[in-house]
DNA sequence: TGTATGTATGTAATATCATAACACGTCAAG
DNA sequence: CTTGACGTGTTATGATATTACATACATACA
């Protein structure tokens, strides 16, 4: 496991648009997983790890479903629980993400950082890109305090185009 | 139908977690759905139209089967689409939103303005209220223009406690 | 070592949310 | 009075998610 300041990619990995060694990109998201939850003592088991393998293939959000197909293939239970409870896991401990628009799930790409992500979500190529939202969720809970509404967690989504789909537009 | 400022409660409508004439809040809404459709040239009948109505009688969200559970007591089809279709067209026309934490939908409480919306959803009393997120929706687009992203639709939703029930805690 | 306890996994059944496809009725344009 | 667009109704199915219960597996500790 290399510092993040080696790996172009994984320095600003909210340009998941842009090109970057990939396989590096996941690699490091897995190491930190690990050290992340060695720490914590919250256990990652050989399910929830090849689930958020799974969730690290690609910069994309998959479906519960999906990812219970893939755990199936592999020996793992076929029954929705299964795949349900091992997301659900990583939600958790801050390794993955739900994204509501999509009702599916995309590995964070910066664990055990403390952070506000957005999710940035091609309707063309169906990249999803993690961004921060520290800005965005201040305005919000700026907002909500106006009327003394205490924001617990937040949603913040886009839906559009990103570079590479503009550009074949 | 009174001009908004005429109705501290419509005048506000961000403020749904405030005491307010609500039946005034809910057919001023309804009035400004109807002049809205009538200068589109969109068709509010009489399915669509209660639908809206149902929508506007509290400041929560409504899943579809709740909303068809009401219309087939009332004699329109019940069958999902029924609803579904109904709910699609006043959220085209932005007479309604959807609220993607929850599977369901909530009335606009200022149709035809334009307006980024964002949602206040109370976890303990279920309050759904529609905040102005321009400030938050610009931060957003702000963030992800540094990727070469370009939002076409956003979702801003926060979950937690409104001021009534933060009171009782 | 044996046993109790908590946690993880597996499975069956069911609940909840959403859409596709087709039939029928209405109304206005031609 | 026919055609075509649109809205509504219905059947059937698909997609997403949870409850409940059974089984396995780890750890703690008598
Ligand atoms: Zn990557
Ligand atoms: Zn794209
Ligand atoms: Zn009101
Ligand atoms: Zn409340």
């Amino acid at each position: 496991m290399s510092a993040p300041q080696d790996c172009p990619g994984c320095a600003a990995p909210d340009l998941a648009f842009a090109a970057h060694d990939h396989a590096h990109c996941a690699q490091d998201a897995l190491a930190r997983a690990e050290a992340l939850t060695a720490t914590t003592g919250a256990r990652l088991t050989p399910v929830r790890r090849r689930v958020l393998e799974i969730l690290l293939e690609e910069h994309k959000a998959l479906g519960a479903y999906d990812v219970l197909a893939r755990l199936a293939t592999e020996g793992f239970g076929n029954q929705p629980p299964v795949a349900y409870r091992a997301l659900e896991f990583l939600v958790e401990q801050g390794l993955a993400h739900r994204i509501q628009r999509l009702n599916a799930f995309t590995a964070c790409v910066h664990p055990g950082e403390d952070h506000a992500p957005a999710f940035l979500i091609c309707r063309t190529c169906h990249t999803v890109a993690e961004a921060e939202a520290t800005a965005a969720r201040a305005a919000l809970d700026t907002e909500a305090a106006r009327t003394g509404f205490q924001v617990e967690r937040s949603t913040i989504e886009a839906l559009g185009l990103c570079p590479n789909c503009r550009g074949q537009a």
